[in-house]
DNA sequence: AACTGTGAAGTCGTTCACAGCA
DNA sequence: TGCTGTGAACGACTTCACAGTT
């Protein structure tokens, strides 16, 4: 518990959420880390070696205990309590973003959303306010909103960071194709269709993998 | 050039590539792979190995000619010639897709849209047409399209799949967040966006990084 | 007997450091 | 001299293999 935790172990923490979290919600007591691995297409090892980092969640010889460990993870993950999300830029992708059930069932609300266009500003879209940009800095703190959804224009984007930055957002998600440059204590992380679309593209031309 | 490239160096190909592509358009005639770096912070020594697993791109003491590379890096990815795009489920996800403007500059059209709803089937959106699930097999191949891009609901997701392979698509960016099952020959990819968030929310909750 | 937790070994990817060319 | 191309060293992540627990 007191050593580096690898990216790659925390990304596939997610992963194991949303599976248990199904388990969990179909009755499922007690999982081996075989069955959980046979269920995500992976080694039972990794699945192991991933939770060990966190604590030592299982019961030898029997496995985990399903609604514990969902727990669990829920905590190191930082869900426990529902956390605030802002989409900020209301175009089809931020519409589509606000309206995605996958993320509030798994513990994030969106709570705000922000455009500049004065059609959508005042408006409720799929039920969440939408509001100016000039009100960034007062909602996010009036709301206490901890992480952000980022779907504007690349001309703005750096400008909209900072700015949401400033108001507190601790978490941004990218989905512009230019890096983020954020300050220290805040994460970002970038979300590159176009890129993901490419590698495809290459993996298709060629044959290996 | 004989040996096995990694999975890593091709994601980033298509950076560079992003890069490349804007730079060919100011008009940049030569950079060093140390320019490059900076502009996408990273390191030079990253830069240099990458590409040099494609071949000798550069020139030593000048650096790499960048309309050549461009072209050199598009014909990698198997971009020289438009690459046909499908867009399967036409929910907001998939209507943002289908109007994203990122993709097709760098070679990607999307050239149908399908979805099961009788109020878009046989209506133009954002310019491009949507067809009902039955035509998946005939307009599939009728437009000899190669790539997809699915966002349709969970519980079609393999179904879809397996209809869309059959029809003879060989790569499938995946927007659910099911694991998919493919055949051999045909590559798929995962964009998941709520583990992306719950990374970020774990990133957020210590201070590592 | 079944399954976890974890050092040790192995694999994969990155960074270093320098030889070689323009 | 300036910068590329690349083996070699290093570091990160994965897999192995087994001791330990129920």
């Amino acid at each position: 518990m007191k050593k580096k935790i690898p990216d790659k172990t925390v990304q596939r923490l997610s992963v194991y959420y949303r599976c248990l979290y199904f388990l969990s919600q179909q009755g499922t007591g007690e999982i081996s880390s075989k069955s959980l691995a046979d269920l995500l297409e992976m080694k039972p090892d990794q699945v192991r070696k991933d939770l060990s980092y966190f604590g030592k969640f299982g019961k030898r010889g029997s496995g985990y205990y399903v609604p514990d460990l969902v727990q669990q993870i829920a905590k190191i993950l930082g869900l426990e309590h529902g956390r605030k999300v802002a989409v900020v830029g209301m175009g089809n992708l931020g519409t589509a973003l606000a309206a995605y059930k996958g993320f509030e069932v798994l513990g994030f609300n969106v709570v705000a959303t922000f455009d500049v266009s004065p059609q959508k500003i005042g408006k409720k879209i799929r039920g969440v306010m939408c509001y100016g940009m000039k009100d960034l800095n007062k909602v996010i703190k009036e709301k206490n909103i901890e992480m952000a959804l980022l779907t504007v224009p690349p001309e703005v984007v750096q400008e909209v960071t900072s700015a949401i930055v400033a108001a507190g957002i601790k978490a941004i998600l990218n989905f512009s194709s230019v890096t983020l440059n954020v300050p220290k204590g805040v994460k970002a992380s970038d979300v590159d269709l176009a890129s993901e679309l490419k590698s495809l593209s290459y993996f298709m031309t060629t044959s290996n993998r």
